[in-house]
DNA sequence: GATGAATGAGTGTTCATTCAT
DNA sequence: AATGAATGAACACTCATTCAT
């Protein structure tokens, strides 16, 4: 019965993933223990390290689940919709914004938590470094297209230059879980992407206005 | 000769704090060893142990230097321009990153690279949380001042609320740091500012061009 | 089979516990490292740390054992003989230091060279100061009740200071453990307790006979 | 000026030996730091290190000092008195103790509490315990010559063993200096010295009414 | 002579990992 | 497959000692 195995492979996997997501978010990378893993995930350290090689591809295999957001919200971005138009820029950010509180990995906290280790980590290792480079970049082209796109519907103002604008909604949804890791279940998510999306949008929310004029 | 002595002192505590920025920065409060400042201090553990309790002084010390910033930060917001008047919350923003960039405390970049991992380290550490908070909180509402001046200015959309909004520039602020981190010296922090205090400010530089009509 | 388990814990606190005495003993608490302790047990840091929170802990433990004895001697100086008379105190005396010789923690040599250490820590700890004060002052109660007893059947001059008489046992167990610590094994532990109880048994001993003639 | 000179090193030694013995004694020769006797004596390390070669010496030196009072005993013991007799063991017992309180180092208490670190010492260094062995077998040969002398004299019953006998009056010397290190100046120390002297001369106190007779 | 900043070997302790059962 | 006792390299930190001034 390898399908059975398989399965339970799997969820032991999950069950040990969830555990040191949860510390991890807790205490930060370096300084969660495996002992709080194995406590945190009630399984014996034989039993951790049957299913992982170490602490390390624990790590990383947090940081992969997270990093998974990124391509799915990139992806995302330059979808058309389904009346065939693309998103605009901050359409598309509260979109991402509400994609990330439905993502399967711990609660909303935890995963915001973990973002400034995974950065941290991403500064000190190159090959994480390149993957995060190559997220962002691919994020950013996607803005970068919708802005375009925007420009030429006449909903943004042609004078921005749209390499520069597309890091700002990825700032707004770096600042957001930052914020999420200082004000905890406090924070309004929901406002604050309706904030964010328009004030990357602005240009766009008057000229309908104008447009009906 | 106390005043020789005295210098010498801090000069020998600024070469230590520039050693522990170094080696927090690259490797994060927990990953950077003692060992590590040692070496990049070029000073013994005696010599650095006569400076500083121990890590976790160095630690909070670097901390809370970076935090200054903030205070710095937050009192740069409401303080009126020499023509009297406020500035608009995205000019607010275009400064603090202009400040930032001459902070005195090592490069741009290792300050930046820190700043992740003093996020992570406020998580866990429910007094540097409220520190944190309590400095976010002000510097919101040092925008929130400047949101509200500008709609009664009518430069900025009324229906916005001025909350959220004031949310934002510290996002785009916190959202640099983290892209510095990603991107080091290849970000161009100057083209950044621009393009952040124009989105911020995006309501207020279209009713000129609308007034002179 | 949870007994097996305990079982192996309680022996390797033992083994442990024995490490740290001869440590202990050879080098005093504060010159024997854990570093000893980890030779002399066979055992490796990790081993010895999971079985005790470290080098204070060991110390009070060796302490406590050591304390003991004098808690067992106080009881065993009031407590009557089988044919229902109250030890003379020369005889409890005789009796302690025949105890002391079959107590199980190491070796008497062992033991009697803990001793000055214990001392030395006393005098710097008030809390166990204070408990060595207690167990003190018990065991002087009870070669003073034994005092009074043998001053009423007539065996002691009744001129003496009871309270004051009854330091001199203790003194001359004291004094054992020191000499012990000097001569080691060429010490004839066995003719000093017969000089020391009759030596404090003297007008016991001698008056009814002479005073018969 | 060769005089002048050797008198101030002479003084600086003893200020430096005074605040070694007060922190030797509080602490025990292995707890204590350099930095504590540079503190306790007012003198920079440069300064302390220009008398003494450092922490060894320091201590061999508290160490001597202690050790010759144990010289002068031995030397008291077996010494006549105006009258040409010798004295009996706990009349040289009892002026023992009161020649310890004139002893010129640091104050009764410190010394007291010296002696447990002492004891320490010597039993894991070979060159003290020899030297130990030697100031004891001595004072135990002055005892000893007291004891045939008081038998001879018949002041002493003479079925006891002189040899085992003189350990005792030591015994009793050192168990009041470790009493003294547990209860301080609390203890009536020359309560003590007539109680042991009595206990010692026992049988010598009563004889002599007898003979009398 | 005297100072005290500096050194660096050595301390107690932790924790990722292994492997006999 | 699973356990958890055991390992040992690496860590933060201390302190006797030195030496430029």
């Amino acid at each position: 019965m390898p399908k059975v195995t398989e399965e339970h492979v799997e969820a032991r996997r999950r069950q040990i993933l969830a555990a040191a997501l949860r510390c991890f978010s807790r205490e930060g990378f370096h300084r969660a223990t495996m002992q709080d893993i194995f406590r945190e995930s009630d399984l014996s350290p034989g039993a951790v390290y049957s299913y992982f090689t170490g602490k390390d591809e624990l790590m990383m295999a947090i940081v992969a689940e997270t990093m998974s957001f990124v391509g799915e919200a990139a992806s995302l971005v330059t979808e058309p919709l389904p009346e065939g138009r693309l998103r605009r820029p901050g359409e598309a950010l509260a979109e991402i914004i509400d994609r990330y509180q439905d993502f399967e990995l711990g609660t909303v906290v935890e995963r915001a938590r973990i973002f400034p280790h995974l950065v941290g980590e991403q500064q000190r290792n190159p090959q994480l470094n390149a993957a995060v480079r190559t997220g962002l970049d691919t994020l950013r082209g996607g803005f970068e297209t919708l802005a375009r796109a925007a420009q030429e519907r006449g909903e943004l103002d042609p004078a921005i230059d749209p390499g520069q604008f597309a890091r700002l909604p990825i700032s707004l949804m770096q600042g957001l879980l930052v914020q999420i890791g200082v004000y905890g279940e406090e924070l309004d998510i929901e406002a604050y992407a309706r904030a964010a999306a328009e004030a990357i949008d602005r240009g766009a929310t008057l000229p309908p206005a104008v447009s009906s004029a």
